[in-house]
DNA sequence: AAATTCTATTTGTCTTAGACAATTAATGAA
DNA sequence: TTCATTAATTGTCTAAGACAAATAGAATTT
């Protein structure tokens, strides 16, 4: 048993299944692009297993990076660490321009530019953050707090992550701390009027764990008086079905990524689209490519967070013609 | 690219990678299985390759249950649906008895049964199941709440859950429920007052997803007068030790269910001790078997709740002789 | 009886090279 | 431009064998 990966810190390199692990790529990729085009190289141990130098894996994690967004393999296996990084600055890159969010960051935003939030996740005081999040809520009302703060500064954190100015669990922080304020004032806004809106069950496929997006909307939803039943993250797309139809929701909203190959999403929704009801809605979001490149049918996506009023309307106007 | 593997209803079987998806067994294991034991037995599809039957996946789920709670490959891989079932009911079988939470359901507890939790889960109305719980949640106390119901609650919706009472999106309700709950109470507690405990960090290693055992010691502890970081699950083992020195932590606290191999986790948490500073506590505790079978140098392990006071206890004594 | 050491078995992962089909890019025709 | 066809790209699967970590069971000592 070649077995567990524990990057042990004096060795030369991390074996194949640490790699796997860090990277997100397969086994049979990392061996199938050695053999193709040359890289990565790892050197061996003396049972003759891959170990991966630490300076490629990095390079590796670049180049898995930009194969989410849209890259293909031959352009970007090959290159070196600085040519990665050059590709990988520019916003993200391989999202088609209309999709991108059309709003620029407006009003009441910019009384506290982007960059001092930057800061101040990274000064590390939790609670400082917390309340600073949570008395900018109150000021600017959960609706702009979402799209005008949460909405950018998220982005932002992400880049920040990809250009290395963040660590991981500085992420984590941030995430942990956004949760916490957007649970606490989803909680203590007042129960939507009844009927008022769709039934709205929400949550994400397996190999999916963020949650933020889904509690971006659900924040939204609830404003605009939907009910929103949540799952959390990772729910087996049979179990959204099963959960659908007990909930006897009339929406279901998933969030995705950009961790998963697009083939792999769009084949999911289809699967789903045919095993959900007719008239339950399959309304879609996050900053996965795939969504949107071709829209498919009886799936309405959303590239960014101002979709959702459009399809509430809608919602309103085709399923409820005769007013409620 | 024999590729993405959705579970298409209408083929005869999954492919390799849907099963490895939806057992968490790799594809090499499985392989092996059916080359060693006779087990699974899958046909083949007009490319040659693997298409397992959905009984064939069921039985697989429960072995690799049975797997994750300590039996071995070859006990359980041969046996049939029932017999494998017949394993699986009693309580988690495989734990050895001295660290079964020795205390059994008691007082407060009882005014409402169990029973009558699961009962209310299956109704499968959200907004009332959370109602009930913040009640309970005020009536016994936070600490009681959380020992005396959400512990063995969630227990009995893990064992429910096990034998099919249970479909996963049911369970998903139900953390998503408690979570909300939970937070909800930790974020009206008191502030702690300075510097009375330990400054905690609190989060989960990779492909550990539960957050709900992390909620739990959070609320414990700040009960306890503790000040707590947490990052969420899911953190790179060097992530976990740049944010135990970022934050200034005195004790690192991880949960570990059963999902992971036990190899696996001895030899993560091995490396993280090395890594972190000596005067560090790591706290670490779950129902992943592993942790207990023997003591690790420099690791408390806490198989139930009840150990976190006398971990506590021993830190004051410990680490702070001369008092704060 | 309990703890320890040793040996034998079990077990998961890694290796090789090649085949194949789904996807994407490029070419040609309307 | 737009659509269909061909060509290139690319990830996954298959096979059998080798190997070392982890565990079980026996033999030994405390």
């Amino acid at each position: 048993m070649n077995a567990f990966a524990s990057d042990s810190p004096s060795t030369s390199g991390l074996p194949i299944a640490a790699v796997e692990r860090e990277t997100g790529l397969s086994k049979d990729t990392l061996r199938v692009w050695e053999k193709r085009y040359g890289f990565p190289q790892p050197l061996r141990d003396s049972a003759g297993d891959r170990l991966y130098p630490s300076d490629q894996v990095e390079q590796l994690v670049l180049i898995s990076r930009l194969l989410a967004s849209g890259m293909r393999p031959s352009k970007v296996v090959g290159l070196d660490l600085s040519a990665l990084q050059a590709l990988l600055v520019p916003g993200t890159p391989a999202m088609p321009a209309t999709v991108m969010p059309a709003r620029p960051p407006q009003g009441a935003e910019t009384t506290v530019p982007l960059e001092d939030w930057l800061v101040a996740i990274a000064a590390h005081d939790q609670v400082s953050l917390r309340h600073q999040l949570a008395q900018a809520q109150l000021r600017m009302g959960l609706a702009a707090f979402v799209t005008d703060l949460v909405v950018p500064l998220t982005i932002a954190v992400g880049e920040s992550w990809a250009q290395g100015r963040f660590q991981v669990f500085e992420e984590h922080l941030y995430t942990e701390t956004i949760s916490v304020v957007l649970r606490q004032a989803i909680a203590t806004l007042p129960p939507p009027p009844r009927s008022h809106g769709p039934k709205v069950l929400l949550t994400t496929l397996p190999q999916e764990m963020h949650s933020l997006g889904l509690l971006m909307v659900e924040a939204m939803l609830v404003l605009e008086g939907c009910h929103c039943v949540s799952l959390g993250t990772q729910t087996p797309l049979t179990d959204v079905v099963q959960a659908a139809l007990a909930h006897r929701v009339d929406v279901v909203g998933l969030s995705f990524t950009n961790n998963q190959p697009g083939a792999v999403v769009k084949a999911s929704l289809r699967e789903l689209r045919q095993r959900l009801p007719r008239d339950t809605a399959l309304w879609v979001g996050g900053n996965s490519a795939a969504l949107y490149q071709s829209p498919m049918d009886g799936i309405v996506a959303m590239p960014s967070l101002h979709g959702l009023r459009d399809a509430l309307q809608n919602w309103r106007n085709g399923s409820r013609p005769h007013s409620g």
